[in-house]
DNA sequence: AAATTATTCAACCGCGCAAGC
DNA sequence: TGCTTGCGCGGTTGAATAATT
């Protein structure tokens, strides 16, 4: 048994892209939108699998990305909502405009961990490499992946930083904008949204307490701010630190 | 200049989730 | 209610490039 390849292995291209083919993907996105991945290639006349052709859009050719070296404000937002998130890739990529998941982690993993081993930091937990990891009843989603998904748990990662006296075990707290949203990169013609812990209207924040974990009929005690254009959600600092 | 080693990053893979039937 | 399908995510791989010997 098992679940079917998602697509037709023996006739699709494999390996590095062409130009040509992403001048393909690229024209027929401009004419058709994104979405359908699956029958994108045949429609699109390439011999690509949908999720490859998702894939190089999404990572290379979409036109808001932005190209070229992170900054060092990239490098500490990237550290921050790493040791609040841990390998959330995605949720990260929400918070920095023009740079993706894949990037990220890229990043994350030739660059900034070395940069957090060289301060004396472990990559995973943010603590100091000469204590010993705490055994953590951290609450997970129900929905994480494998024993390194979510290094640590958010509350924690606060109070360390009351607590001692390293570079990054400052209070970052105060610094890192906590508010739990994500905006929508760019207008789109998806679907409607169908979370069942937000208020569908459009242009809106997504409440992440949905994305971490909280399922229906669990509670979520985020409060929200209509702006002009946008609805945030947020919950307070006190409510994070003291698990309320 | 050639060989070897290290680094980077685009792309692939497998799995989980949720919508649709 | 259970099954199928498609999408999206995180982990991993491997080719290309850079640095070192």
């Amino acid at each position: 048994m098992g679940r079917s390849p998602c697509c037709e292995k023996a006739h699709t291209n494999k390996g590095a892209w062409t130009k040509e083919e992403d001048e393909r993907l690229i024209s027929y996105i401009k004419v058709h939108g994104e979405g359908c991945w699956r029958s994108l290639p045949k429609a699109a006349g390439l011999l690509r699998c949908g999720k490859s052709c998702r894939l190089r859009w999404i990572n290379y050719l979409r036109p808001d990305l932005k190209r070229g070296n992170f900054t060092e404000e990239e490098d500490e937002l990237i550290i921050k909502l790493h040791s609040l998130l841990g390998n959330k890739w995605s949720i990260i990529a929400g918070r920095l405009p023009g740079r993706t998941d894949n990037e990220i982690k890229n990043y994350w993993n030739t660059h900034i961990k070395r940069k957090l081993l060289s301060r004396g930091l472990d990559p995973q937990t943010h603590r100091p490499l000469n204590r010993a990891a705490p055994i953590t009843t951290s609450y997970r989603p129900e929905n994480a992946r494998g024993p390194d998904t979510v290094p640590r748990e958010t509350t924690d990662s606060i109070e360390e930083g009351h607590s001692s006296g390293t570079s990054m075990d400052e209070d970052h707290s105060s610094e890192i904008n906590l508010e739990l949203s994500i905006s929508l990169p760019y207008a789109s013609a998806k679907p409607p949204c169908t979370s069942p812990k937000v208020a569908c209207a459009p242009s809106q924040a997504i409440c992440l307490c949905y994305d971490l974990g909280l399922r229906r009929g669990e509670a979520c005690s985020c409060h929200s701010i209509k702006s002009s254009q946008v609805i945030s959600y947020f919950r307070p600092l006190e409510e994070i630190k003291f698990g309320l």
